[in-house]
DNA sequence: CGCCAGGGTAGAC
DNA sequence: GTCTACCATGGC
């Protein structure tokens, strides 16, 4: 298989790193082998990535090129410069971290759809159960793409969730009645009642689409359909290109209680968001990434000590090869 | 067996 | 609109 090269900017004082960029708390579907590749499946393409100074190199099956859609999903476009500076001129807090994680990003997840269903998944649950949930729906109704001898599946349409019913679903025991709501997101989908692809769309703004991803369909519905506040954010900011998202979960809240310029607690959710858009503008999105990722790595440790020093959670370096998870 | 997980929801003001 | 109590399910 042909490696492709696509050449990156690493002038910046925070350069680009694909080990921490891949770090597995937004987009599910990576794991790092051993040897330093990073396997994944980005927008039906089962792609092999790896870094080497200030290349990306990388394998897919498809015959055009994917420089493009890595471009994109790397968010190679953003002026990381002028967003980590202006965001650290606004809060100490997010100075530190900004110092502390130079190379993290937010990633422009291709596959709206896969986006909405793993954050649907992800309430009251752990980053592993998460990526076995969506691991274990892409195996069990999404195609298989081979690539290097290695199998990995697409991550399946809505038409396919629909066709294939809520048995499957139901049978991977993804919990709290998941499977009812991810049929719910497919038919709304497919009936066109929610868009993703529009709400992409700058003249969207983040309160438009929130709401509509929060909206419930139909007047006595039978199931919630599983988008809160928290998740509606998560989706809005990782596929759908609102940057001055800001999802607001137990570690932002954490981070943010002990950052002593947020508003005195306890805070609503909204009271935070407006607080976090007021003060970051539309880089909101990458102030409560850094806060998140400072208050989760903490949460970790301490696990860490508690636990011992053997502990089986490697997300920092992410899971080795061994470490798919394995679906029912 | 107990604990915890990047919350969601209905119901009350 | 804001706050509260309750809720649920797997995995370790």
């Amino acid at each position: 298989m042909t490696i492709r090269r696509l050449p990156i900017d690493l002038s910046s004082k925070y350069p680009f790193d694909l080990n921490k960029v891949l770090n597995g708390t937004q987009d599910f579907r990576w794991r790092k082998r051993d040897d330093g590749w990073h396997c994944g499946v980005l927008a039906g393409h089962h792609i092999h990535v790896r870094q080497s100074g200030d290349v990306l190199e990388y394998c897919s099956r498809s015959d055009s090129g994917l420089n493009g859609l890595l471009h994109s999903y790397f968010r190679l476009d953003d002026d990381i410069d002028a967003i980590y500076d202006y965001i650290s001129s606004q809060c100490d807090t997010v100075a530190r971290l900004v110092e502390k994680y130079p190379s993290h990003r937010i990633l422009r997840q291709p596959d709206r759809w896969e986006c909405m269903v793993a954050y649907i998944c992800s309430a009251n649950k752990n980053i592993l159960d998460i990526r076995r949930n969506v691991e274990s729906m892409a195996c069990r109704i999404g195609k298989p793409l081979e690539l290097n001898g290695e199998t990995r599946h697409a991550f399946p349409t809505p038409e396919m969730v629909l066709a294939a019913g809520v048995g499957p679903l139901e049978e991977l025991r993804l919990g709290l009645n998941r499977h009812c709501k991810i049929v719910k997101a497919a038919e709304r989908v497919v009936k066109d009642d929610l868009n993703l692809c529009r709400l992409a769309k700058p003249d969207i703004c983040y309160g438009e689409a929130k709401s509509q991803l929060m909206q419930k369909c139909g007047a006595r519905r039978k199931v919630a359909n599983g988008i809160g506040d928290k998740v509606a954010n998560c989706i809005a900011l990782f596929s759908l290109e609102k940057m001055d998202a800001f999802p607001v979960d137990t570690h932002v809240r954490e981070a943010l209680k002990r950052c002593g310029c947020s508003p005195p607690p306890p805070s609503s959710e909204t009271a935070i968001v407006k607080w976090a858009q007021e003060r970051f503008d539309n880089y909101a999105g990458y102030a409560n990434q850094l806060l998140f990722k400072g208050a989760w790595d903490e949460s970790q440790q301490s696990r860490r000590k508690e636990k011992g020093s053997n502990s089986q959670l490697r997300l920092e370096g992410d899971l080795g090869a061994g470490g798919f998870p394995i679906p029912r």
